[in-house]
DNA sequence: CCGTATTTGTCCGTATGTATG
DNA sequence: ACATACATACGGACAAATACG
């Protein structure tokens, strides 16, 4: 039989994860996140199946594991719907990813290197310098490069990765088009604030001005537009 | 064509979600917390296809939700194992759930009611009381609904989804046997801090007696035992 | 080290439920 | 309102990989 002999894999195993299923669940992933499929619209199982020269059975499952993570929904006997997010669901998000945020400047501000402070501080210059020209196609990466340096920072893969999952499904609503714009030296400067803190080692002022800075990016985006009317179904599923 | 007529579902049909997948997702959730199959157990499909006299289908498809949830662990061609949780992990969860149960308290004290605060008192008493018996079957359930009831003032959803679920992935860790037991009195002592952190409406205070409250949690984990050894499994899948 | 048994991974067929004309 | 077409839900079977003797 086998008892004890089953024991927990290592966690190097999970890395080269090489199911159908899981690399169904990656390319379904970006697919969704490309905008290729706008938000609300039905992904077709058979037509991903045949998409990736496969079966639907692993596609299936894929589905099953991005509607946890909540990229998609499932309605039984309907399909899978790509997630939508509400302008109020948005709002939700932005306070659980300044939760994270936040306290992962926390955890950073008591854990940093003086060198690690050193590539943020130069991570704010090059800010500085694309925002001075407006670029925001180069601002962009930079900001996700300084946000994921400290959530790296704070030695917490949990929160890391709680983070990251809050930020994905953050991008089904910029994907919307409502995309918070403006502000380059106002974010920059919020920047600049959290890395102060950082420096001096200021375990509660870094947590709060993480999480402000989140919540500065919440406000834009309520602020933008009347986000996404409630267009209700045609009919839900009436039983 | 589909085209637009296919539009996203209301939040209502989520909850009658009657699949056959959803569930098992539920009852093997069940299983796993109550502890029928140790952390680091495999769970094989086809007993629990016969067990809940189903295909292996949606059996699997379940799995993988629960493993995005991280309640179990997926390891190509081997099969499903309970999740184990190491300390360390168990450490970084109880930051994360920190990070959210303190900004629940954040947002409860920006939005609670008299008649709420009030409910709370209630349940301090009622701790007060069981505490001064030391049962803890007493103490435990109301102590889940404080947190439950300070989670749901928030009145942010997907926060309170975000705190249920790292509260679950920790009962994988305290099933192992390091329940943290001591402390009644100073636990309820920091209920009582957040609730008049409450009662004054004060946001940051709030947050930080919750995220204390949270942190103390951890230190008593810490702090017990020697947690479980890192027992090596007999072979990864060597490729 | 090799053969066998068991388990997982994948695919396909049928039934049921939903949307459309 | 009814019938038709289509998509999902589930079950079962075959192939591949792994574990054990």
């Amino acid at each position: 039989m086998y008892e004890q002999s089953q024991t927990a894999p290592s966690d190097l195993d999970l890395l080269k994860n090489s199911s159908l299923t899981s690399i169904l669940q990656t390319e379904i992933e970006k697919i969704i996140l490309s905008g290729e499929f706008g938000p609300g619209e039905r992904l077709n199982e058979k037509a991903l199946a045949t998409r990736f020269s496969v079966s639907r059975g692993p596609v299936r499952e894929a589905c099953r594991a991005l509607a946890e993570r909540g990229l998609v929904k499932l309605i039984p006997n309907r399909g899978v719907f790509i997630r939508e997010i509400t302008k109020s669901e948005a709002a939700e998000l932005y306070d659980v990813r300044a939760a994270l945020f936040g306290t992962a400047c926390r955890l950073t501000a008591e854990r940093i290197t003086d060198q690690e402070l050193a590539d943020l501080r130069v991570l704010l210059a090059r800010m500085d310098a694309v925002a001075y020209r407006r670029d925001i196609d180069e601002y962009y990466p930079i900001n996700l490069e300084f946000h994921n340096s400290v959530a790296k920072y704070a030695r917490n893969n949990t929160l890391m990765q709680a983070y990251r999952e809050c930020v994905e499904k953050l991008h089904l609503f910029r994907a919307r088009g409502l995309i918070h714009g403006g502000g380059f030296e106002v974010s920059n400067k919020e920047h600049r604030q959290i890395v102060e803190a950082f420096a001096v080692r200021d375990a509660l002022k870094s947590f709060e001005a993480g999480y402000q800075h989140v919540q500065e990016g919440k406000i834009r985006i309520l602020m933008s537009g009347e986000g996404p009317r409630a267009k209700q179904p045609p009919a839900g599923p009436r039983n």
